[in-house]
DNA sequence: CGGTAGTTTGAACCACTTCAATATTCGTGG
DNA sequence: CCACGAATATTGAAGTGGTTCAAACTACCG
């Protein structure tokens, strides 16, 4: 397959310069694809189970999935949404503390965990880049605490649209401000992922409609005709981009 | 000063094995050494704002301080708890997006930033402590959010006992599983750091202390007679050590 | 001891949840 | 290509946990 054949080369990699592997020269491209191997996830399968033996870290390549956790009597929450380019798992421990499951159909880039420690230990450029993406992704956690902690459910579902938005969101070619994208979650996801009830998370997107906030097409596609719009009612002030 | 003096040498700092300079041998430490200066910072005294740059990063050696992020309506959301040996600040980056606030007084173990970033680079064992301690602190975070996101006042403010209590708590001599420890926090700031009002939070600790799930002594002292009891309370079924 | 910041408690209110019914989307097979 | 059906989403109405507003209390510092 002719897809597949790109994929197995980093430097055909669609993700090559913002994955873990960003800072890397050829010398070290070429280490890492010693030892990388690719797995395709079905939509709605696990890729990692909390408190089970990880053998693997991965990137993801393409797809999208969630880390969740779930109490005993069945509460959810997710707390981070990983795209291309993220990377799961936890160096030098054996297990993670939550489940990390498929949306759509997910294409990792994996490493062997105990392989892939060693390669933090000789190539500062991959450990250097770690560091910098999970100080990165620990900035991102702890901005989300605000909307969970003190955010109204509008604000809560807006300020989720919002990093969407910048994070999957195409602009429009002739109004830079109009941004398109496609819900990679479900509205009970987008509930576990708020705190909220899925009748809350379907309420407020019904009300964003409403109020011209957003346009929606079919149950995935969100058309946000005005950033900046948005990013009020999201009670967003900066530029940067955040999301758990 | 007999105190001070004991500070100035890391073979005697109290936090030596667990800070991001626990991996370090006697020349790394040396080179340390050579670039940390100590800062004392008051009691309600702010450490760093979000948004303006960023000369250090620092380690907490004793004291506490919390991270906190304050909406322009004045919603304030604490995210994450500062205590002996965590480290604040983001290397190669100039701003952090969160406020650091003392709550008792604070000694920090300083390092200029831009030198704490080459000693980054030539250090693989601060990278790889950092990296570690980074690792951990996102997990925490991301665990944390379920607290946020799913639990009620009572089992919110039964997580954040039990998280101190962890942290904080001495067992006593006779009896392990009753740990006691002192609040770093007001009632306030652990509202805020629940994300309730701090009438909910006072009200929840009056019940949980009605129900003898806790006992206190003054406005900061607690006594947890039962961890187990706390647990249960807190639905936390793990044993490790969380908290954000 | 007196003053004040911090805490506790009370009562009314409201945002979100819960329970319930209806409607839409979209895949599948006729 | 359309009709069917299951999954997903929307909307409605009543209930409730936490908030809000208000008042009293208490720990701790000088």
């Amino acid at each position: 397959m002719a897809i597949a054949k790109t994929r197995d080369t980093c430097a055909g990699c669609p993700i090559r310069h913002r994955a873990v592997c960003a800072y890397c020269d050829a010398d070290e491209l070429a280490m890492l694809e010693r030892i990388k191997s690719y797995a395709t996830i079905a939509p709605g399968a696990p890729i990692f189970f909390a408190r089970e033996p990880m053998r693997h870290v991965a990137t993801v390549v393409t797809g999208a999935a969630v880390l969740s956790r779930t109490l005993e009597d069945g509460r959810r929450q997710i707390s981070g949404l990983m795209l291309p380019s993220d990377f799961i798992g936890r160096p030098w421990r054996d297990t993670i503390s939550y489940d990390v499951t498929a949306l759509s159909e997910v294409v990792l880039c994996r490493f062997d965990r105990k392989a892939f420690e060693t390669i933090l230990r000789d190539t500062p450029h991959v450990a250097e880049r770690l560091l910098s993406m999970t100080l990165d992704d620990l900035d991102a956690a702890r901005d989300w605490s605000v909307v969970l902690g003190r955010m109204a459910a509008r604000e809560r579902v807006s300020a989720f649209l919002l990093a969407l938005a910048r994070r999957l969101g195409t602009p429009d070619p002739k109004v830079p401000e109009r941004v398109t994208f496609d819900l990679p979650l479900t509205r009970e996801a987008i509930a576990d992922a708020l705190g909220l009830t899925l009748e809350t998370a379907s309420r407020q997107m019904s009300a964003l409609r409403r109020d011209g906030v957003i346009e929606t097409e079919g149950r995935t596609r969100v058309v946000v005709p005005d950033l900046l719009r948005l990013q009020e009612e999201a009670q967003d002030d900066d530029d940067g981009g955040e999301l758990g």
